[in-house]
DNA sequence: TAGGGGAACTTGTACAAACAAGCGAGCACC
DNA sequence: GGTGCTCGCTTGTTTGTACAAGTTCCCCTA
């Protein structure tokens, strides 16, 4: 069963990515949309709150809506889940296991993971062929077990992992910036060392908020980009108009 | 006059900075904080939901909220503008105009901003004394002019020109990838040619959908990372295969 | 013609009420 | 002991109403 202001926001999405709305246009009013999908206004609001926050629409009080971009952003999975991303775009992929073991952990894994030991799996991932990232894992103790048991070159960890402990990552962390290629590195990227890695660290939590897994993911230069498209409306500029009247 | 919601998500932000609600702990329930604070309860929804899209806190229906990090979040003035992020942080940081000069746009400028000329503008920034940054942006020709009056070595240019203009940037795409630095990055950052350059483009656009500029800022690594915080619900970060044509 | 004043429209905030759906703890039963 | 179930609590969804605040555009006036 999906919720009224889903499908309001399904079918909005869609009329924009179809481009019956084009970008820079206005969308119909809440009380449009209301009438034509026999909904109150609060329902409505919730389902154009859902574009919003996706990036897709702008809204600012008094004016009618405006689409800002007819590019579908997607979700957590595509962030946190390798495997899953690639598969939404189409792409062919590949993993494989090139080292795994328990060590006990690092001092900011101790910190952030809480555990007494850590699992540590070193992974290789590739796109269309090309190796093109490098995945330092460690995770707690207590999914250790079930992290085991996947097979070397399990494609999807994260589904693996929630079909066989019905494990959801669903709160994660991440520090992204750019590193130089390591030894190890550019060995298993086939590139030089020293050349522009994109780093994102991770730390991913369950819906308890219990913390699973500490990574550090390490790109190929060129071969992905991370896409943020955000607003002033979530964290509003302090300064008001007003000040327009007596600024220079 | 601040909204009966935000000063409800003020309180209850403090109090999780404060510590009154550790990382992993319960929130109270939201007829309490409805009780507390005199308000309905989606009043309390609206205040909880700011949290909760600011990646503090974490929500699933039937259970209780729980506090998922204990540090705010990037927002979009830090994101958009290095010296409104370097003040929020308290550092301290400049910028020097290197080159500028009016010019046809690229074919990917003349899509995303709509304009015949473009005012090309060089920065280099820095923080702590250390040149960190270097910003290559080109102004649609409507605010070409006003950037034109600005000082060579002004402070913040997103603050000047609502200063001069009233211009107001409220929406940016970003992109985010890591580059070597080129021969030009390499002299103005004091690197060698090849260094690891973590490089965010963005295109910002008006309230209105109006584009504004278009930025390729490159920063030194190890100077600055991006930090993202998002869950299964809501995030606004999306990786993009490489082969990048900006925008496209 | 330029500018001011409104009126109509549109989004934002707040309250109240009701039901649905998921979670967790405790209880009874085997 | 452990398994399953029920019940109360909590969050999610939806509707309705009222008012506040900002935008847009037309009309009237100087």
């Amino acid at each position: 069963m999906v919720a009224r202001y889903e499908r309001i926001a399904d079918d909005l999405r869609e009329e924009i990515l179809a481009g019956v709305h084009p970008v820079g246009a206005q969308l119909p009013s809440e009380a449009e949309l209301a009438a034509r999908h026999r909904a109150a206004r609060g329902t409505v609001r919730q389902a154009v709150a859902v574009l919003v926050a996706e990036g897709l629409v702008g809204s600012r009080q008094g004016a009618r809506r405006i689409v800002l971009g007819n590019a579908r952003s997607q979700s957590f999975a595509e962030l946190h889940s390798f495997a899953q991303w690639a598969r939404a775009n189409g792409y062919r992929f590949g993993g494989q296991v090139i080292l795994q073991r328990r060590r006990p952990p690092s001092a900011v894994e101790a910190a952030r993971l809480g555990a007494e030991e850590v699992l540590d799996v070193l992974r290789i991932r590739s796109l269309e062929g090309e190796p093109v990232l490098v995945e330092r894992t460690a995770y707690a103790s207590w999914i250790a077990a079930a992290v085991e048991a996947l097979p070397p070159d399990c494609e999807s960890v994260t589904e693996a992992l929630y079909d066989s402990s019905g494990l959801v990552f669903a709160y994660g962390e991440h520090l992204i910036d750019a590193v130089p290629a390591g030894a190890q590195d550019a060995r298993l990227l086939g590139i030089r060392r020293g050349s522009p890695l994109l780093r994102q660290r991770r730390v991913t939590t369950t819906y308890e908020g219990r913390p699973v897994e500490c990574s550090d993911d390490r790109y190929r230069a060129g071969s992905v980009a991370f896409s943020i498209r955000n607003s002033l409306v979530a964290n509003p500029l302090v300064r008001r108009a007003g000040d327009l009247h007596f600024g220079a």
